[in-house]
RNA sequence: GCCCCCAUCGUCUAGUGGCCUAGGACAUCGCCCUCUCACGGCGAAGGCAGGGGUUCAAAUCCCCUUGGGGGUACCA
């Protein structure tokens, strides 16, 4: 019915931020459908901040999203930072633009001056709802004449500029994922106000005049705004612009099927993006959240998704957010990466955490790498490196009180300590081939399996009993600071009588 | 209050009248691998919200109910 190949090539979409100095995921997903759409049909992603709240909006705030976006790689052909033909891209620039058109429909008898204050408008509007009717702006200022107006003027009351509603009919919004909607005219869409008395538009008449100026040929935006489409439409209309095609998805929920917001944990892409997600794993669940190619595909590169990505293919309900699946995705991604790329991402974490200095040596770098080898299966977040590595770079790590009762705290566990202690002092090198018989041979002496040596060396030079495996922990310590924890664990265990 | 949208496993989804004794993924549980934790492999449990129609045949079409979400601003 809505062929999307007929768009080729000339399609614009654009996703309109407002600076609100962060990028909540619902934001990111449809920045992510929209730059999908338009890098599908080779079309056009614009950029727009839409920063008429001038006491919210600043150059930082701003500056936080456009960050997001690049992090995300989400790149835009037209907007801050990369012009365009049909700029300026900040809607604080365009104030002369809206100016005109209202003016335009003004002449036209589209839209008038309304002095109804925000108290009596508020009034009526509660009996309304007391009566059981529609909320609606009953028009009341829509026929004054010259006299009313000065006289309104006068008593010091700020207009306001409304917009003349059709009065009879229907709307109908054209979606692309939702199908024809039906408004009513009559008692759906008032005469809302398309100017505020502090001289600003407000949000559905900037929105239509920045669109049909800057040729938007498709809108992407939350089921929250579908709403107000009909309002948009007519305004479209009303101005002689053609309106766009509209494509409302659905929203994005918490786990207790409200809309998704701080309260549920981490929204902002910024947060997300600190805590050690990956772009790339990102990018996917995002993608996965209202939108799904066939019945068994969830791992999507961004190459692919731009190649499969359909608006025919977003679902109608809302989905929650789930973090669960997105840490999952991230580990995923983090086992798809070469070790150098690895090193890149966790090497700030591990700097932050004072493991590593400013300027890494080459031999550094070769053990981080080795560690990384064998933490990158178990790595969730990036940010778990931290944790998860601190051992490897810090002789005095902290020993885990129930782990160090639990398992070293057995009666031959001096015996074993002492054992392993002399096989490795003696040993011409530290790995599986050699140590492994050597082990063995002690397992007989001491009549325990190999989970009963091993544990407590894991336990001794980590101070935990999760690691990777004790050969190549062994072998990454070296002799030197494995025979040193052996003996500083002894020394530990002595102390607090647990031997 | 009024209007609009939505409804398949706990979650994201596949399904567009017969291919469905409803498929996949995350999570959960069990087994295998195994020195721990991961990774990996195998397997299990788990769903068409309810009620009416239409049809030879419905998860798929229609209606109602219920439930959820959104809108209803001189916010965006």
């Amino acid at each position: 019915m809505w062929e999307e190949g007929f768009f080729m090539s000339s399609v614009r979409v654009r996703f309109a931020p407002s600076p609100t100095g962060y990028l909540h995921v619902g934001g990111a997903r449809t920045a992510l459908f929209n730059w999908l759409f338009a890098r599908h049909h080779s079309g056009v992603f614009v950029l727009r901040i839409e920063d008429t709240d001038a006491a919210r909006s600043t150059e930082a705030a701003t500056q936080v999203i456009l960050d997001a976006l690049e992090y995300l790689g989400l790149d835009w052909d037209e907007g801050p930072g990369r012009g365009g033909d049909y700029g300026p891209y900040y809607q604080s620039q365009r104030l002369n633009l809206y100016k005109e058109y209202a003016a335009t429909l003004i002449e036209r008898g589209r839209a008038y001056e309304c002095y109804c204050t925000p108290e009596e408008l508020d009034q009526r509007r509660q009996e309304q709802m007391k009566q059981g009717r529609d909320t609606r702006y009953d028009g009341r200022c829509r026929h004054l004449s010259e006299e009313e107006r000065q006289a309104l003027k006068a008593q010091g009351r700020v207009p306001v500029i409304r917009f003349a509603s059709l009065e009879e009919g229907e709307t109908l919004v054209e979606d692309l994922v939702r199908g024809t909607v039906t408004f009513d005219n009559i008692t759906q869409v008032d005469d809302f106000v398309i100017f505020k008395s502090d001289g600003m538009p407000t949000y559905n008449f900037a929105v239509v005049v920045d669109d049909a100026l800057m040729k938007i040929t498709h809108v992407i935006r939350g089921e929250d705004h579908l709403s107000n489409t009909p309002k948009q439409i007519q305004i479209y209309e009303a101005l002689g612009f053609e309106p766009p095609k509209f494509a409302h998805i659905p929203m994005i929920l918490g786990p207790d099927k409200s809309l998704l917001s701080k309260r549920h944990g981490a929204t902002s892409v910024t947060q997300f993006q600190d805590e050690g997600y990956l772009a790339s794993a990102m990018v996917n669940y995002l993608s996965l959240l209202g939108w799904g190619y066939d019945d068994s595909q969830t791992i999507f590169s961004i190459s692919e998704l731009i190649e499969k990505f359909s608006i025919g293919r977003v679902s109608k309900n809302p989905a929650v957010f789930d973090i669960q699946k997105l840490e999952w995705m991230n580990g995923v991604y983090i086992r798809e990466l070469s070790l150098d790329e690895l090193y890149e991402a966790a090497l700030p974490y591990w700097q932050k955490a004072g493991f590593l200095p400013e300027e890494v040596s080459a031999e550094v770098k070769e053990y981080a790498l080795k560690i990384l080898k064998e933490l990158q299966t178990r790595l969730k977040l990036v940010a778990d490196a931290v944790d998860l590595a601190q051992y490897f770079f810090v002789d005095d790590y902290p020993y885990q009180e129930e782990i160090v009762q639990k398992i070293l705290t057995k009666p031959q566990t001096e015996d074993i300590m002492n054992y392993v202690h002399g096989v490795i002092k003696d040993a011409p090198k530290l790995d599986e081939e050699y140590l492994k018989p050597q082990f063995q041979v002690g397992l007989e002496k001491f009549g325990i399996k190999m989970g009963g040596l091993i544990q407590p060396i894991r336990v001794a030079l980590t101070g935990t009993n999760v690691s990777p495996g004790i050969y190549d922990v062994l072998e990454l310590l070296g002799k030197e600071r494995v025979l040193a924890r052996i003996e500083r664990t002894l020394v530990m265990l002595r102390e607090k009588e647990l031997i």
